[in-house]
DNA sequence: GATAATTTTGTAATAATATAACATTATGAA
DNA sequence: TTCATAATGTTATATTATTACAAAATTATC
C-alpha cells in the first residue's frame, strides 16, 4: 500500500473518536477502548500522536482534547490544509469544525508584520451551538 | 476605591507574570512567589482565576499557562476588547499580544452563520519571532 | 532461514496540571 | 460583641501527560 495503515491501536483510537461529535480526552478514550485491548494511556497517547501528526485528529487546545477531523480521509491521505477553526458549543459538548481561510490568513500576515512566522495556529470558539442556545426551531 | 484592590496573592502572582515576557504555568508561578508566602496551587489558581476574570491576565490555552496582559490596567480598569491573539513564540518562549479585531470578527461571523453564538474566541499562533527566525538584523 | 539490529508495543511508575473538601482567619453587618 | 459572610490556608486528591524500561514484532544482514 502506498502509505501505511493504522495500527490496531490507532485504529480503535480513531474509531472511538468517530463515533463521537464531541472532543473526548485521552482517559474518556482510554476507557472506551479498553475492551479493544488497549490497557494504558501512553498507548492511547502514542495513538493519538500520530494521528494528529497525520491530522486525521485535531486536539483542542482549550479542552485538552480530541476530536476526529471532519474530512474524508480514505485510502488515499488527503489532508486539508490549515485553516481550521472549531465551535465549542459549552452546553452541549459539540465540536464543529469550520474553514476559515482568508481570516486565517489576515491572521498570520498581521502577525508577520513584526517579523514573527507562523507555524501552526490554533483557533477555537467557545459559546452555545444553534440547538442550545435555541436560535434554530 | 472604587473598585476591589488586588489581594496579596492576587499582587504577587501578577508582578511575578509581568516580569516575565514568556508565559508561566501555575507552578511556574508557584516556585516564583513562595517567598511572598503562597504555599499551595491552589492559592496561585485561586489568584489567577480572579486575574483572568478581570482580564488582567490571559490564559495561553495551548500552553497550560499565563501572561501578564500587555494593556495598562491602572487603578481604573480599562479591560481591552476581546479581539485578542498571541504570537508564541517556540524557540526563545516569548508571547506577545496582537490585536486582531477584523479577523475575529470575521470568524465570530462565519460560525454566527450556523447558528452558533460566540462567547470567547482563543487565537494562538506558535512559531518563531523575529529574534529567533534571524528575520531580523 | 537464523540471527542481530531496529522499531513498535506494552507495563509500570511518576511527573505536571488542576480541583475538592474542609479548617482557619479576616471582614463586614446586626 | 456576636453572628454571618467571604477570603485564605491546608491537605488531599483528581486529571492530564510523560519517562523509563521490558517484551514482542519487524526488518536487515548474513
Amino acid at each position: 500500500m502506498g502509505h501505511h495503515a493504522l495500527t490496531k491501536n490507532q485504529q480503535l483510537v480513531l474509531n472511538c473518536l468517530k463515533a463521537n461529535e464531541c472532543a473526548l480526552t485521552a482517559y474518556d478514550i482510554l476507557d472506551m477502548v479498553r475492551e479493544g485491548g488497549i490497557r494504558a494511556p501512553v498507548q492511547v497517547y502514542r495513538a493519538l500522536e500520530f494521528l494528529v501528526t497525520t491530522r486525521v485528529v485535531h486536539r483542542i487546545e482549550s479542552m485538552n482534547a480530541y476530536v476526529a477531523c471532519a474530512h474524508e480521509h480514505g485510502n488515499e491521505d488527503t489532508p486539508h490544509n490549515n485553516a481550521v477553526a472549531f465551535t465549542i458549543c459549552d452546553d452541549c459538548g459539540v465540536v464543529s469544525e469550520i474553514s476559515v481561510p482568508a481570516a486565517e490568513r489576515t491572521i498570520d500576515e498581521l502577525a508577520e508584520k513584526s517579523g514573527f512566522i507562523p507555524d501552526r495556529t490554533v483557533v477555537e470558539l467557545h459559546g452555545h451551538c444553534a440547538n442550545c442556545s435555541g436560535s434554530m426551531g
